[in-house]
DNA sequence: TTTATGACTTTAA
DNA sequence: ATTAAAGCCATAA
């Protein structure tokens, strides 16, 4: 029988929601963590696409591994998105967020606390 | 089916 | 550091 492979989206919004607050992460890491690196684009097109019909998933808080906010665009009102992470305490400068290296959440680090 | 597009990432110059 | 191009996977037309 033919399983379906939406297990990637899935996984997305499941995963993009274990987010911590405050915290961000990047489409690779997403990706990376789901196990698929190479499918980074999809998981924006997830989140633009599936995500965008769930506002229990915090798809703001995923950005490009540049730590710019990529998708600020595709909000409601384009600056929704820097507005909910300064709401979380999280600096955003010329789409960029502040310190980015240092508030990225990895989401392989679910699974492996213990190092 | 083929072409174009996209909330990406990596590699090369 | 900045710019350009290739690789990637799925969707829309």
């Amino acid at each position: 029988m033919k399983l379906k492979d939406d297990h990637f989206f899935d996984s997305v919004l499941d995963l993009t929601k274990c987010i911590p607050y405050g915290r961000v992460t990047t489409y690779g890491a997403i990706a990376k963590a789901i196990g698929s690196p190479n499918s980074a684009r999809l998981v924006g097109w997830t989140l633009s696409n599936l995500a965008h019909d769930r506002m229990d998933i915090p798809a703001h808080r995923v950005i490009n591994r540049n730590g710019m906010l990529s998708g600020k665009a595709h909000f409601n009102p384009p600056e929704l998105m820097q507005e909910l992470l300064a709401r979380e305490g999280i600096l955003v400068v010329d789409d960029k967020v502040v310190n980015f290296k240092n508030l990225f959440w990895d989401p392989m680090d679910i699974g492996k606390l213990d190092g």
